[in-house]
DNA sequence: AAACTAAGACTGTCTTAGCAG
DNA sequence: CTGCTAAGACAGTCTTAGTTT
């Protein structure tokens, strides 16, 4: 029997569930990945996917990492700017700083 | 009598500091900004900047809205990608979407 | 004036258990 | 198997009130 949903997903949901499901991982799985054991897994992450519950940002931490994304990228509104941030995360520091500080130079 | 600190600060609670003084603002006043009585004002954006209270994402996208920053900005690990992330806020979505296409180019 | 924090009230999350697709 | 959710246990935050600088 389904009841009432609660809440709506906000936008750290909306980007674990996008990212998750491109790397065709479970949601159990990404729990057990961050630590949580197998038994809660499925229910915590299906929670935070439908934003029912928040993760702490800790938390949140941990998933970005399992999700191989920024931290940011999870709290990211604009969807080519999380790609955008998800594809520099690739770079070494020096390449990225020194992308950084060229593209900082085409906003002006 | 002061006691014990309890957590250490948090991205979040660095990043709305060190934004808020950078725009010399109190943190009674922000905490007005986004809404919040000015008799818990203080105590509560000073825990948030402290770490010890950690704002839930709706809270903390009023701060983020109050400072003038995405809130992608708040969670940015690296200061130089944050501060990218704040002037590319300001440009129109049309910009942005150009910008960041052309951006993505230069990753490859 | 501005920032910080203890304590109790209050609100949200986590585990368990089980249902639904 | 995978995802979703009710309920009680549990952990966190919020308001108040007052201290510290």
């Amino acid at each position: 029997m389904v009841t009432e949903s609660g809440a709506s997903p906000n936008i750290v949901g909306k980007r674990m569930r996008s990212r998750r499901e491109e790397l065709g991982l479970s949601q159990e799985r990404v729990g057990v990945l961050i630590g949580i054991d197998e038994s809660s897994s499925r229910a915590r992450i299906s929670r935070y996917e439908l934003g029912t519950h928040e993760p702490p940002v800790e938390t949140a931490r941990l998933i970005a990492k399992a999700l191989s994304v920024p931290l940011a990228y999870l709290y990211c509104d604009e969807d080519d700017v999380a790609v955008w941030l998800m594809e520099l995360a690739t770079k070494s520091t020096g390449q990225r700083k020194a992308l950084v500080s060229q593209w900082r130079q085409d906003l002006r």
